[in-house]
DNA sequence: TCTTTTCCTGACCGTATGGTCAAGATGAAA
DNA sequence: TTTCATCTTGACCATACGGTCAGGAAAAGA
């Protein structure tokens, strides 16, 4: 990266460094676990020594626990697509583009997440009984007013909800039996296209809102 | 268990030992994934001593595998669900009640399952690329089928097959989300009853075959 | 009964891992 | 330039883990 001869501030320092880590850090633990990822790997492929990692983390579960964080940041920033839309149409179409864009862009990110829920939840749990539920409440008034609208089926808000998730997340977290299946190659920009069509053509006539 | 008096022969004792081991395994390496898995955690959740296990299993992988390979036959038992069904209200209808039971029934081995295919299916790979590329193909032929005889929307089979199992398997791999916005309790047997019927009407209907 | 085969297990070993530390390097402040 | 705070890192430590093994217990066979 920036190997100019201007020496680095202060804060671009740790900047830097804590950013390296945590991009390290997604991978190692997406590809294998938080139990099976070990410091050392997280340091060679971040390009530091490990006593550095220790120095801006402490622990391995601080830093798994800012890698988590970090991803459900972006997860709410695709939370908020769903609002301020006329029907679901537009909302549930938006918020399915948005999260299959997460997972094109940050599968990583999206097994840590799946991972740390398989496993209980035990660094976010707390998120999931606040941020989590009264999004998921929210939402699911939203998509009841719709039905009650008449833009929609009578449908059960919570597990549309739930098939929203499990239909978007399965691209980054299965991506690798969908691209063994793809032939051992991953999705061109024309197949995300079409998954991302599939998705939202099935799940909308399956709401009644097309 | 059976505390009887009655010695053990030679095969009950192989028998009864490697299934007590496996089904420890099972719910260990769902709870903490492979890396995080202990011998020893797996010995003591079946009440054997940890050396019995390297008896019967001679490493941690032999284990895993055989865990993995067992969870491949139960998926394998639902995949015949679909076929000789006359169309797709049947066929899929099927598929989706023998995938959402295994969900309630052998949420462990679903995790399981789920994980290995994310860390990149290092043990089951030969699976992947030879039975269930088989099953996949297979039956999107049956799918094109239906969609040719006017059974069904003409959508995209791959893409129907993977929200099948995103959105059955979800109900597993993403139980505990499922519990804490369910007010931390388990489903009942009627939510479970209600969550079959509204997958089963959404994807029904999501592909114009209601 | 005696022999053979299978099963059981406490004690042990080498290694890898998370984490520490002290001493030095480097950028900021005076 | 001098002082100070922050950053860097090789060497080190205690622990936990997967796996081994020898010797004993128990069942099967003769």
């Amino acid at each position: 990266m920036s190997d100019t001869a201007r020496p680095l501030r202060r804060i671009e320092i740790r900047q830097q460094n804590e950013t390296l880590i945590l991009q390290a850090a997604e991978k190692v633990f997406a590809e294998a676990g938080f139990g099976g990822a070990t410091m050392q790997l997280i340091a060679d492929m971040a390009g530091l020594p490990k006593a550095n990692l220790h120095y801006y983390f402490p622990t391995k579960e601080a830093l798994y626990r800012q890698v988590v964080q970090n991803i459900f940041e972006i997860w709410l920033q695709a939370a908020g697509s769903m609002d301020r839309a006329p029907g679901p149409v537009e909302g549930i179409g938006a918020y399915i583009d948005a999260k299959m864009e997460i997972s094109r862009r940050h599968p990583d990110g999206s097994k840590v997440w799946a991972s740390e829920v398989m496993h209980g939840a035990p660094v976010i749990q707390d998120y999931l009984e606040t941020t989590l539920r009264d999004w998921t409440t929210g939402r699911a008034t939203l998509i009841q007013r719709w039905i009650d609208e008449g833009k929609m089926a009578p449908v059960d808000p919570e597990h549309l909800l739930y098939m929203l998730w499990a239909t978007t997340q399965h691209y980054a977290d299965f991506g690798h039996q969908i691209e063994t299946l793809n032939g051992g190659k991953p999705l061109t920009e024309a197949q995300w296209r079409a998954a991302k069509d599939s998705v939202k053509t099935m799940i909308l006539r399956g709401i009644g809102a097309l």
